[in-house]
DNA sequence: TATTCGTGGAG
DNA sequence: TCTCCAAGAAT
């Protein structure tokens, strides 16, 4: 097998290089069209495309499949989505995190169908104005659904240019200088197929640790190897540690084995999902971990305590247990039988609470 | 610029 | 058990 051109200097340009190997070794995802499928003419669905870049936010491919799979069940086109209630979006969403994203997806869907006739706008500048989409969102879609040549920067791309340039700023700082870069390389050809290229590589050769460097389309030019130490970019900046927070969680069971459960409120942690009644847990303030901060007088008696990480902090939450003889005069929430309790908007932490007080409730 | 937003898998 | 971190956005 014969080196391409110069070793200190290839030819070829790195769009090229990569959409080669993409060609050759991309992922088969649900939401992506393949280039043997563009060159039979299919074209990508501008809302599956977005549906799937919201999701794969600080997510993993392996986790937002089946939540994908199921949106796209439940709300087939972005009207379908833009008529739909709320809480079913919440519900829907439960379990897979960053749960604003949920409710500007709904909020998106809206505007694309109320002030786009339906359409999505076809050029990042119009699609970064929706609801949850910011830069890197903005240039996926545009690249991928509608052809444009933008840069497109997420984690992966950040990872293979730092190496390629052995960029020595750490992140986030060095988000700017990777941009220029990237948008030097972005081809007018394939810009969508370059953008997943680039990050299918970050994903499968170009990892976080141990890259795979001898099969990477790219070695000739990286520079990070060439030093010797790929594995070292990108710098980052020193993370701090996470506090840990305490509460208590309140699960009472009425006579009939329903739960109270209560609607959390619209801004910040968890906002707009379901919860069992709990004490303050918030960033800022431990909450009250005793039985004084129940939501009513009853038999409470301590299930456990379940410990759940958060991005910026851990949760200690101790799980109280109630089992009434008749439902108390209180207008907090709702009742949510064992039928419906398993569709509820209920976020994961919560669900771990529930399963603590009441072993096989799912 | 720094902080606040979840969750689960890999090593 | 612990650390990292995954197709980031909003404030």
């Amino acid at each position: 097998m014969a080196r391409s051109a110069a070793q200190s200097a290839p030819s070829e340009s790195i769009a090229d290089a990569l959409l080669a190997w993409y060609d050759r070794h991309h992922r088969e995802l649900p939401w992506r069209v393949t280039p043997d499928r563009q060159q039979a003419g299919e074209r990508a669905d501008p809302y599956r495309v977005w549906l799937s870049e919201i999701m794969l936010q600080q997510t993993t491919v392996q986790a937002v499949g089946p939540f994908y799979a199921k949106f796209l069940a439940l709300w087939p086109t972005v009207a379908d989505l833009a008529a739909a209630d709320e809480e079913d979006v919440l519900k829907a969403w439960a379990g897979l995190g960053y749960y604003s994203r949920a409710r500007n997806l709904k909020r998106a869907a809206e505007a694309v169908v109320h002030d786009h006739g339906g359409a999505f706008p076809p050029d990042a500048a119009g699609l970064r104005s929706l609801p949850g989409i910011g830069d890197y969102t903005a240039g996926a879609v545009a690249a991928i659904a509608f052809n444009r040549a933008e840069p497109v920067v997420d984690g992966n791309v950040e990872r293979v240019f730092t190496r390629l340039f052995a960029i020595e700023t750490p992140l986030p700082a060095a988000k700017p200088e990777i941009r220029r870069l990237v948008a030097t390389e972005v081809p007018d050809d394939r810009p969508g197929d370059f953008a997943q290229a680039t990050m299918d590589l970050g994903a499968t050769i170009c990892t976080p640790r141990r890259p795979s460097c001898i099969l990477c389309p790219l070695r000739d030019r990286c520079m990070a190897l060439r030093d010797g130490d790929p594995e070292r970019f990108p710098l980052k900046a020193a993370k701090k540690e996470k506090p840990v927070r305490r509460a208590a969680a309140f699960v009472a069971v009425d006579p009939a084995g329903a739960i109270l459960l209560r609607k959390r409120p619209g801004t910040g942690l968890l906002a707009g999902m379901s919860e069992v009644p709990t004490s303050e847990f918030t960033a800022r303030l431990d909450g009250d971990t005793s039985v004084d901060a129940a939501p009513f007088p009853a038999a409470w008696t301590l299930a456990g305590t379940i410990k759940h990480v958060f991005t910026h902090f851990e949760l200690r939450l101790d799980v109280y247990r109630a089992e009434l003889s008749e439902r108390p005069a209180t207008n907090i929430g709702w009742w949510s039988t064992r039928d419906d309790i398993s569709g509820e908007a209920l976020p994961t932490v919560m669900k771990k609470a529930l399963a603590c007080a009441i072993p096989d409730i799912f």
